[in-house]
DNA sequence: GATGAATGAGGCTTCATTCAT
DNA sequence: AATGAATGAAGCCTCATTCAT
């Protein structure tokens, strides 16, 4: 919240700091090769610690994996009531918000990194898959939901079923950038983020809106 | 200890059924648990052979995998070319029937088991990756793509970006299915493979047809 | 003895014969490869026969390998008596001829191949080397030594310790065609059979006859 | 099951010896057993150490057995030309402390082991060999006729083919402990590695030396 | 606290041998 | 008698985890 411009020196590694560099490094190394692929030892590499420091700040490379997405769980967990309070201005409006915001954070490998491993390791760690679908996917849906809700309540969409929508929302995104990403596709002008998340808003708007309130944006 | 006379065949000899045999117990098992945690004794046991028995047929464990996509891949680029000849009527009852097909197909875990797995595996064989991309998604990706073309040709269509458009088709199955069955969401009754269906093809209709078209369906 | 003309047709593969295809391709791949590094199948697929019929034959891969060496001693056995007999010429002919035929015999590695794989492998097979020892090392020394002391005893030679100087005949040998053969050693012209045995035969001569007798030969 | 109380260290941080005592066992092991039928488990429990240690230090059994070869090789391969600079001496002199170093040296087991090993693995692993040969094998060669080279030159030797007449001199030296180690022929007293010395200096001289040169030695 | 040497269970793969066909 | 599919013991190697230094 308050950057005071003085950017934190890189080469300063304190104790205090190693467990989230850990962390940064496994999801580094989790992303690129998968769980099992990745060594403890290349981690510590990644981290610049030795092996033996990594099992100073967690006992098992499951841990590692636990607490990777518990790291991730928790802001998203408390940002995302806001989404449903934030809901006064028009549902579309905030639909086309919530969707560049959306497009933005996935465009960006780092981030859809995590939700691409839990994919890849939800088998094996059954309940970590769970306690990311409660607090991340849940959440997220339950949020589209409410704004969908709100928007036929309003009178903005039409009367759909809204649990079923959000498929429509969420859906193109991760067709476009989870397969985007992990297959290579469309890496051309046409599939900016900026022009798919117009493509998408379009369709997906006039789809939701009722026929007669015409153009959507 | 008790030998009951009735000699057990230690094996029966059936070369020729074996290696799909082999390959079914594979895709169950990586479908499970993933790739790297599957062991090569497991895969023969549900096989119901020996450990030994499988590197006849295969030379390695990725050799298995590299089947398996290759024996799923084989009929999907044969028939696929047929999506877009069929092609005569009109455009929304054409992308209804395609979807229902996808649906019905992808609501069965067997058949989803594979482009997960590939999903998952992608990073660590990239090759095999890239062929499934070409071999499938690509084609699938163009059957679609040119069904939205000639819909907009034909004038059923709004003039959308086709390409983009896919997104919208595709997207909302893989949100549906994928993550139903990865993360275990939605088993109610409202999440039918059949309500979701009318509640996509509802919602993706309006969203590519003419405003003056009407109703969809 | 008693050669008729008609050649027996190569490809008339009669039972009685699999036996010795069998120690055929064996030696070659033995010789090739070692005793461990080569599989049965492969012996199988050199002897134009199925993996399961070496096994008609032979009961192991290790009695393969005792029969080889036995088959090898059998006619060693039997003709080197001949050797001692023959010793009513002069030693230094004698030693000449005997130095021609092993030299000549050395030269093809199909003769020195199982030489060779014994030398390899009497660490593993402590009683087959004793065997080979016995039946063609201790023969060949032994004729040697009485072609040396019946050549002391003429006058032909010095008083040297005849059992010691056998040393003297052998290993030239061993280290031109063994090392020659396993370390591909001076395959230039200087170094045919032909005229390293006439280099031998000199400096052995000398070493081992009276100086007054003269010139060798 | 009784604890008394002394905790025995499971092992100790020695880094810097380990891998020449992976080395030693090795060595020891392979003379025994040949390379092929040595485990690397076996390696292990004779340095001392578990299976995986030996990992640490050497990438594959086959990693092992190149560094062997290479740790002999480099001494000689120093050492080896003051042989052809120490010639100031009489080559007969020069020939017989030669020979009596050579003796010294093969016939203990341990240094006989490597150049069996190597003979005996020689067409697994071709370019060890070549190595073998041209870093040892060829420099001793040389040495040895350049010895006698001089000895022809000096006129103490007869106009020998030089190259030739390394034979005579590394044969028998091969023929008595080759031989002798590995089929265990003539461990009685006239076979000391002194008195074969005598032997075979006596006779090999003399087969050298000008007729008027009178008595070796 | 940090390090990295050491451990050892566990997985993949090979191949001599067996035996149903 | 011949075949080659099947077995399974055994070996090489990996790597998460421990712990002496």
């Amino acid at each position: 919240m308050m950057d005071t411009g003085q950017s934190e020196p890189k080469w300063r590694r304190r104790a205090e700091d190693r467990p989230d560099e850990v962390l940064d490094a496994s999801l580094k190394l989790f992303a690129q090769n998968g769980f099992a692929a990745t060594k403890v030892e290349d981690i510590a590499t990644e981290a610049g610690i030795s092996k033996g420091a990594v099992y100073r700040y967690f006992s098992s490379k499951e841990e590692i994996f636990e607490s990777l997405v518990k790291r991730a769980i928790a802001p998203i967990a408390e940002r995302t009531e806001d989404l449903a309070r934030t809901s006064h201005e028009d549902s579309a409006v905030l639909l086309k918000a919530v969707l560049t915001v959306a497009a933005t954070k996935l465009s960006d490998p780092d981030t859809l990194a995590l939700p691409r491993i839990v994919l890849q390791e939800a088998s094996r760690f059954p309940e970590l898959a769970q306690t990311y679908r409660r607090q991340v996917i849940d959440r997220a849906i339950g949020a589209l939901e409410l704004i969908i809700e709100k928007g036929i309540a309003r009178g903005d969409f039409r009367p759909v079923n809204a649990r079923l929508a959000v498929r429509n929302v969420i859906g193109p995104l991760l067709a476009h950038f989870l397969l985007g990403q992990t297959f290579g596709i469309d890496r051309e002008a046409s599939a900016s983020p900026h022009s798919f998340i117009e493509s998408h808003y379009d369709i997906l708007m006039r789809g939701l809106m009722k026929p007669e309130t015409g153009e959507p944006q």
